[in-house]
DNA sequence: ATGATATAGTAAAGCTTGTTTACCAAATTA
DNA sequence: TAATTTGGTAAACAAGCTTTACTATATCAT
């Protein structure tokens, strides 16, 4: 059974797995360059982490870190970051003095309405591409198969 | 226009991008895994992408490099790699002495076969969870949309 | 109230998966 | 034969994290 026959190389080419990489990538590069048309040339998609996943009452980088799937310490970074770039705002929690509250800047939510208006813009040009039902049913069955590897 | 409405916030989760990467991911993981119970538990998701672009008959570096969509460089550091772990080998090619052979070993080539299995092993998986026309459905529309976006 | 433990956050180092820049040697083309 | 291209290597750097280790504050148990 070593010999290598070359159907079994043949049969190697799309597999499943390499379909939602190339998937992935292909949206984050259509996300990040519609981004860029709306004026945010400075995030990238490491920072939209940080960005959906912040609500608008703002919250700590522990709790943003969790929600996010992250370490703190990779949050913590993310902040800096998007502090830096004036997307949000960091000030001293009232209720706890070792925490931190992070809220959205009026830039950092002109940013979040920005990253809504591309999701929205991408789906419709899966819709046109695909039709209606076939993006909801993408949807779901994409839903299906995550739902199961948990 | 600025103010951020709770159902914005709301409309934020699920978007199509973060299903295809959590799609990948949890494909990967569940690939390791089984790649693992078969014995190949010195091999990451990254040398798979030599593995996976590496035929019969060998090839040279430059020319896995651009099949794999990376550069040589960081071709060359995975050569370097699976070659130390025993799944290649290296000589000297006979036609042209700047450029190097790249071939299976015996243990590559079962390495091969393994991951052959773990992905029919995993479609399985996703047939039995989603049904076969729905397999098959899925593999169509990613296809669809990932040549749109070249 | 006090000591033990948990939690929020920071700091620094390291890892993975690469890229960029720069280079050498051999091959090809002019 | 000179100029250019190609195959490969080396070293530095970068993104996007994690791990380990630490400090300061908060909470819990006694």
């Amino acid at each position: 059974m070593n010999t290598l026959s070359k159907d079994l190389l043949k049969m190697r080419e799309n597999n499943i797995g390499k379909l939602f990489q190339h998937a992935a990538r292909s949206y984050s590069e259509r996300a990040l360059e519609l981004l860029k048309a709306k004026g945010f040339s400075d995030i990238t998609l490491f920072h939209t982490v940080l960005i959906s996943n912040l609500d608008a009452e703002g919250a700590q980088i522990t709790a943003i870190a969790e929600k996010a799937g992250i370490t703190k310490q990779a949050m913590g970074q993310l902040v800096t970051e998007l502090e830096k770039k004036g997307y949000v705002q960091k000030t001293k929690s009232a209720e706890d003095s070792r925490a931190y509250l992070i809220q959205f800047t009026e830039r950092g939510k002109d940013a979040l309405l920005a990253a809504y208006e591309v999701k929205v813009i991408i789906e419709n040009e899966y819709k046109e591409l695909l039709g209606v039902e076939s993006v909801d049913t993408l949807r779901a069955l994409l839903e299906t198969l995550i739902d199961a590897g948990e």
